[in-house]
DNA sequence: CCTGTTCCGGACCAATCCGTCCGAAAAGAG
DNA sequence: CTCTTTTCGGACGGATTGGTCCGGAACAGG
């Protein structure tokens, strides 16, 4: 019973996540959110809560979306370094300069947000683990849990870092180099 | 003739820098930035203009003192291993929840402010071509120009990624296998 | 003394922010 | 039709923001 709901909850808080990625959890106001999702402030509050609510959904919808699509890529087949060279390729070719969404919250808002905070920690442990699991299909990585810990640190940082030098317009030259220079060596 | 000045310039600056850093652009409010300088407002106007070109002057100020002094870090003797070695270890030693200002700067405000955008830049060719000098004091980097820029990059986005892995605080164990996996192949 | 500059502290302003509330229209269920 | 719920659009409030301005006190040089 009641007028039914005209929009779809998944498509609006994709909208919503479009918005603090690009705009920042500052930056994103909320007459930017309106416009970005086509809907009237008391259908998000009613929706979502609050603008910290929104943002803490979108992290959700991120992890959910753009790192279980990286975790999947990581899934397919190939060995540990074919793997890691299409994250990284694909990482590069589209050299998204909204950055790693991950990554901004983690500077932005996890300092002054603990579900902000809460939700970077668990991501950035899925990320490792899923790094740890593409590398253990090859050898050394697969017998040594020690070399498989060191490599999933050291291809994290290096993602990480890449994700920032693309934020910061680095030529693509120094990207590909750093790429290929880590990948060289699993 | 008139009253001096009661305030040392630079200190003022620092102040703010150190606000800007901790805080972020949008978190730091003039009045927070009063509480950081012991300055009033009229004061900082007069001296700095409006907060944009504090925060402007705050990034000069960092590539003046934190990254010159990463920089001389690199300068001082030993081979290139020694030297980077030196760099990431006090990196995760201090692990400094600050972050990098310029990381931090690079994913807040260099979309939205082309100052900011400018001094990112030029303070990441900085880096790397403190990197690229660093490297060339051993071997096979000071021969081949390739693989100098090739590991520059490499470390640079290492450096970077441990930035945002400490600013996410990962565990150090991670940080210590990403620092010493890349350490290793240098 | 006089003049010029800075300092303090607060008043003030216009804008923006998040969030709530309202009224009227629309759309389904009974 | 009557309920109930959602949607729209805007008004509204309370808080905060960056920035200006003012008055009086402090401090220097002439």
């Amino acid at each position: 019973m009641g007028r039914p709901r005209e929009f779809e909850p998944d498509e609006a808080l994709d909208a919503i996540k479009e918005a603090f990625w690009r705009l920042g959890y500052d930056g994103a106001s909320m007459h930017e959110i309106e416009a970005a999702t086509g809907l009237r402030k008391q259908s998000l509050y009613r929706e979502f809560g609050d603008k910290r609510a929104m943002y803490a959904a979108a992290l959700d919808h991120y992890e959910q979306n753009e790192v279980a699509r990286a975790v999947e890529l990581l899934e397919e087949d190939g060995t540990a370094r074919r793997r890691f060279a299409r994250l990284f390729d694909e990482l590069i070719r589209e050299r998204d300069d909204r950055g790693c969404f991950m990554c901004n919250a983690s500077i932005d808002q996890a300092p002054h947000d603990a579900a902000a905070r809460a939700r970077v920690s668990a991501m950035l442990k899925r990320w490792i683990a899923s790094f740890e699991t593409a590398l253990a299909v090859s050898e050394p990585y697969r017998s040594s849990a020690k070399s498989r810990a060191r490599k999933a640190a050291q291809l994290a940082a290096t993602y990480m870092g890449l994700r920032v030098l693309i934020k910061a317009h680095a030529p693509e030259k120094t990207l590909r180099a750093a790429a290929d220079e880590t990948l060289g060596s699993i």
